[in-house]
DNA sequence: CTGGGGAAGGGGCCC
DNA sequence: GGGGCCCCTTCCCCA
């Protein structure tokens, strides 16, 4: 095309009823306008005025002050960019638009606050590893999806990196400070979902196969946990993830694992127990230390936790927000500080309670109890084999390894096995001491009676200990 | 392959 | 805040 593009000249016929007439449309040629250019231009112009305003404090209509420390912004902004503004600026009402404080965080440091706002005004996220769990925390408490997720990609790169580069020395420092942007400061919902940040393509070139195909979790949250608990390689939280999963190894006898790994970890012990026998005190005293180190990794943990992060739950009949505790670790919520704490050994693998017996590992005290009482005291006081009830005349407990169940004398007769040994009992007279011991270092002579080695257990299956005892209710007394 | 039962794990809430 | 109880869900094993 040369020169300028000449009008198009369109001649058209209207009939209306009888009458006709004639209407001549000259049609400009178009001019090709990147429309995507302009808006994103537009976009940056706009939030580039908004953030000079905020920062002449001109218009300011909204004043957030986190731990003493004021911060001026514009209500549409916050209300725009965040879940928790939306909240209580849409709960403010008409009283609302005055100016006057609006929120009051002390959840957050006003350094963390500052990234934040900087964020909704910029589009630029500054994280580095060591604001990056406070900022996600933040985030999750103001209810900005888009930032959690950028939060969360800069854990997994980070990871990424460093797993990638472990034996070359081509890994990034995660002190440096890495900047995110989301591009004209606004997302679709798609990105916010997906999280829109891309690590550098060199990282993603590492075989992720094992640690997605390792993950234990059971929902999107406990992903995003796991990706939390992915945060910077070099920190405790990422290491303790690490060697869980490491002890994923099922001659492993921790029982570290929640859940269904730990079980199938359990499954492919037994199988393992006509194989190979692991006396090797070696072998003991690197279970030892990797106790110790997993329990120090697991403080460590807790140490490197943002604050335990209040959020605005429902708001009750005189539109007082409840205080609810949110999980650093995934969107989960609860009432109290203490059942927050409980919740959180679901994602540091933190199992305080061990059974002495079969060295299971619980995460409360009331599983342990539960199980032992389950599993090695017989409680249940019913025919394992027919479920009729069980007494001391009718029945005796089984013991087959550490295990011991009920069953009744025809059942015993009918499995044939009324020519094996009974128990005398002794052994449940230290009982009560098996529950006792947090993290059970400390079990003495006694105690070491019932801290049978992993072997002990892998022979539960094999019926060659099976050992009758008397049933006596008296001797099962827990506590 | 499927359904039932047992064991474990986690949340809510009371004391 | 810790302990404990209750309830529900999930997972695994087994018939």
């Amino acid at each position: 095309m040369e020169g300028s593009p000449q009008p198009i000249t369109v001649q058209i016929e209207v009939r209306v009823g009888g009458s006709s007439a004639e209407l001549e449309m000259v049609q400009q040629p178009q001019r090709w306008f990147n429309t995507a250019d302009i808006t994103v231009a537009h976009q940056s112009n706009l939030l580039k005025q908004l953030n000079q305003q905020r920062r002449q404090e001109l218009f300011c209509d909204c004043s957030v002050l986190v731990e003493g420390q004021l911060f001026r912004a514009h209500r549409n902004v916050l209300f725009a960019s965040s879940g928790y503004f939306r909240m209580l600026l849409s709960q403010q009402g008409p009283d609302g638009l005055s100016d006057s404080v609006n929120a009051t965080f002390d959840v957050f440091s006003p350094e963390t606050f500052t990234v934040i706002l900087d964020f909704i005004y910029s589009g630029q996220l500054d994280l580095s590893s060591h604001n990056v769990i406070e900022v996600m925390s933040a985030a999750s408490y103001l209810q900005m999806n888009n930032v959690i997720n950028y939060c969360k990609n800069f854990i997994k790169s980070s990871l990424d990196i460093s797993v990638k580069d472990e034996d070359s020395d081509r890994c990034l420092s995660l002190s440096e400070t890495c900047s995110f942007t989301s591009g004209a400061g606004e997302e679709t919902s798609e990105q916010q979902q997906q999280g829109s940040v891309s690590p550098p393509p060199a990282l993603w070139t590492r075989d992720n196969s094992r640690s997605q195909s390792s993950f234990i979790g059971k929902d999107s949250d406990q992903e995003a946990s796991a990706s939390a608990m992915k945060t910077n390689p070099s920190s405790p939280a990422a290491e303790l993830k690490i060697e869980t999963e490491d002890l994923q190894d099922p001659e492993d006898p921790l029982y570290t694992l929640p859940g269904s790994e730990r079980r199938r970890v359990r499954g492919g012990s037994k199988r393992r127990a006509t194989n190979s026998t692991r006396t090797n005190q070696h072998e003991d005293l690197d279970i030892q230390e990797a106790r110790t180190q997993k329990a120090e990794k697991a403080e460590e943990l807790y140490a490197t936790l943002p604050p335990i992060v209040g959020v605005i739950g429902h708001f009750n009949k005189g539109s007082n927000p409840i205080m609810r505790f949110k999980c650093p670790f995934c969107t989960h919520t609860v009432k109290r500080k203490a059942d927050l704490k409980r919740h959180l050994r679901c994602h540091t693998g933190e199992r305080p309670y061990p059974c002495q017996a079969c060295n299971k590992r619980f995460t409360r005290l009331e599983h342990l109890r539960s199980h032992f009482e389950t599993i090695h005291q017989a409680r249940k006081l019913v025919c394992r084999k027919c479920k009729c009830q069980v007494t001391e005349d009718t029945g005796h407990v089984v013991c087959e390894g550490t295990r011991r169940y009920r069953m009744c004398t025809a059942c015993i007769q009918e499995v044939g096995c009324d020519d094996i040994p009974m128990d005398s009992l002794e052994g449940t007279n230290e009982e009560p001491a098996l529950l006792l011991g947090v993290d059970g270092e400390e079990e003495g002579d006694t105690k070491r009676s019932w801290m049978v080695t992993d072997d002990d257990d892998l022979a539960e299956d094999s019926g060659a200990d099976l050992i009758i005892q008397q049933v006596d209710d008296s001797d099962e007394e827990l506590q």
